[in-house]
DNA sequence: TATATATATAGATAAATATCTATATGATGA
DNA sequence: TCATCATATAGATATTTATCTATATATATA
């Protein structure tokens, strides 16, 4: 559990990658829209989009020429729950 | 914004330094048995612990011969505050 | 069919990361 | 004062990460 939590964190431990994150989450579903919204070239535009998509956080497929991009929200939520579930943890060991 | 975020996220994108973080909000407060919880040696504890104060999700002081450790938790709302309103986020951009 | 557009792949590279062993430091207690 | 305990520091190292340039691929369009 923390090995797959450790993974979430890390893919967002990246501020290129939150701020492709964001876009994302906003509507954003391109890359060739993304690219305009951080400072790095198109390939390691894509090296970060595939380790989102790696630990889960989006998932993306090939539509004619693009690469459409999805955020699985339900891995925000799966996050949020886990620091909760760490604020009850609190103290619980005193 | 997004760079105090990612650093957050990344301090916590590592199964040990999560694990060191649970044990932490427990209650334990001393390096001496938290070494008990990683299978790492005791130098690589004190990096990893490091990390996570300088990150400032814990502090740390000096206690006779302890390094007494405490969860900033403030810093856990932050990081989920900053995950609800990116929740809010969603569509927002269509 | 030739061109343009969006994206991927290959390959290189500098820097950062996680880990170890060996040793030092600094406080406590016998 | 000497041994012990908790922790820090130094130094080495293998691996991973983030980045680039150059080029390939695949689709759409003129």
């Amino acid at each position: 559990m923390e090995e797959k939590m450790a993974t979430y964190f890390k893919a967002l431990g990246d501020k290129n990658r939150l701020i492709l994150f964001e876009q994302m989450i906003k509507g954003e579903t391109c890359g060739c829209t993304l690219i305009n919204k951080v400072e790095v070239t198109q390939p390691t535009m894509t090296y970060h989009l595939n380790i989102l998509e790696e630990a889960n956080l989006i998932s993306s497929r090939k539509e004619g020429i693009w690469r459409k991009l999805d955020v699985n929200d339900k891995i925000i939520d799966d996050m949020i729950n886990y620091l909760n579930s760490l604020k009850k943890l609190k103290g619980t060991d005193k």
